[in-house]
RNA sequence: GUGGGCGUAGCUCAGCUGGUUAGAGCGCCGGAUUGUGGUUCCGGAGGUCGCGGGUUCGACUCCCGUCGCUCACCCCA
């Protein structure tokens, strides 16, 4: 590349032809999926006021916003996320809207920070969330659409696992073993880097927030139990008892479903998001360096925070850019669909008015049709047809217009047929 | 914000411990006797070797700086 030229901004995409036609077909993937489970899709503002994230979402984030004034002096960010957006959407049309709502978006979002493997400073992210209902039928729906929405691809659970766990579960959990609230918020920080972290550290780590050798070891131990295990050991705590039952009720729902084999309990799984209430899972590669694809969750308390409605939601976001590496790397984006079915080829000039009125016919009635536009050679406009990937060319000569005939050439088989000039030009209107 | 690796044609790269007109494959454009592509053969265009400075008789090659890319950390929607 040339010095002088002015490059794509870091962490931004040029999506030329054959990336967009990938990025066409994650998405349509995803509204199929989103429309057969009856979700509507909505969009907001990719620009919003910079206090739609810094009111809720705490400081930590504005670092890694794209924030500035515009001309009016008014604070403003690029969106980092939906959710808000959504939670001031939900706000003005809850009281109207029949319950459970079910909305999909597939914003782009905008974040400041250093470019990496998976993480742009632009991606494109699926959200879908199910807002106004408690019960946990709607989790294991969410967690469902999630699934589908990667086997619409062609991903299957020799691909991904679904890893679930529970806040209140968890929550109780720590209680019972006598770790202080005002801790929990830590304690799960810490938890969050049980993957790439020595254990070691992180049992330090425990012991620091916790000051209790023992309690940071029992921590450490809940993490590997299985769920039956916590149903046993803590079976005089009612708080886990419940939080288990609906968390084995969420698993069992996918089971039911045919979605089984995809999720399995891990009480390692935190999420580092302040604001989730219940249900947490991940969507990971199996066996991968790659990030989370999808991650989502119970947030009862958020849309009375951002929106100042009290509505209970569960929903999850996937984003694109690990998507398409994970598709890639298992050959399952499609290569890019030829644009044009026919191509018009001119032995010479004397035919350019034919030529015209056959590709406007055949355009109108929906065929996609090029013509080569600088009178080349035969083999060229040919050569120029099968790189356009076209199915048929038309190719339009003296000798057969003089009577009546064009040939029309199957660029796949090679085979040629006269056919009348008419049935090709013979249209209504 | 911190640290590692890397910057040579559109793409993937070669270029030995510094030596004079910087190469290949693919792609692109064109030609192979007048109306037939995807194969083949031939030819062509295209690079201030990221940028700036330094060392040297001489730098794509060494040193410094800078910018960019990339991987990881921090952080995580």
């Amino acid at each position: 590349m040339s010095s002088n030229q002015i490059q794509s901004l870091s962490g931004f995409r040029d999506f030329f032809p054959e990336e967009l036609s990938s990025r066409r077909h994650i998405f349509s993937a995803w509204r199929r999926v989103c429309e057969r489970y009856g979700f509507s899709e909505y969009d907001g503002p990719p620009l919003e006021p910079l206090e739609l994230y810094t009111r809720k979402s705490g400081d930590g984030i504005v670092g890694q916003l794209y924030e500035f004034e515009d001309k009016g002096g008014r604070p403003v960010a690029l969106r980092p996320e939906m959710t808000p957006t959504f939670a001031r959407m939900i706000a003005l049309r809850a009281a109207a809207l029949p319950k459970p709502i079910r909305w999909f978006s597939i914003p782009q979002l905008f974040r400041y920070e250093r470019p990496q493997r998976g993480r742009l400073r632009e991606h494109f992210q699926l959200n879908m969330d199910i807002v106004g209902e408690t019960n946990f039928l709607a989790d294991a729906e969410i967690i469902a659409a999630g699934i589908d929405a990667l086997r619409e691809l062609g991903l299957n659970k020799s691909h991904i696992r679904v890893r679930v766990s529970d806040r209140r579960l968890m929550v109780s959990l720590l209680d019972a073993i006598g770790v202080a609230g005002a801790s929990h918020h830590a304690v799960f920080n810490t938890l969050d880097r049980l993957d790439k972290r020595p254990r070691d550290e992180i049992a330090k780590e425990l012991q620091g927030i916790v000051s209790d050798q023992e309690v940071a070891g029992r921590i450490l131990e809940l993490t590997e139990r299985s769920i039956s295990q916590l149903q046993d050991e803590f079976a005089d705590h009612e708080s886990v008892v419940k939080a288990a039952d609906d968390l084995v009720g969420v698993l069992g729902c996918l089971e039911k479903s045919g979605l089984e084999g995809y999720a399995e309990f891990d009480a390692s799984l935190v999420r580092g998001l302040a604001y989730y209430t219940g249900t947490v899972f991940e969507i990971w590669e199996r066996e991968g360096q790659l990030r989370a694809i999808c991650g989502g969750g119970r947030y009862d308390d958020l849309l009375q925070a951002l929106g100042g409605v009290d509505l209970p939601a569960v929903g999850f976001g996937m984003g694109d850019v690990v998507l398409s590496e994970l598709l890639k790397e298992h050959q399952l984006m499609p290569a890019e669909v030829g644009c044009v079915d026919d191509y018009i080829v001119c032995v010479s000039e004397e035919e350019r008015a034919t030529a015209l009125k056959v590709a406007h016919s055949l355009r109108d009635s929906g065929r996609r049709v090029t013509q080569d536009l600088q009178s080349r050679k035969v083999s060229r406009q040919l050569k120029a047809a099968n790189q356009a990937g076209a199915e048929r060319a038309i190719i339009l000569g003296a000798e057969e217009l003089s009577r009546g005939m064009v040939l029309v050439k199957d660029l796949e088989s090679g085979e040629e047929q006269e056919v009348p000039l008419d049935s090709l030009t013979d249209r209504k209107g």
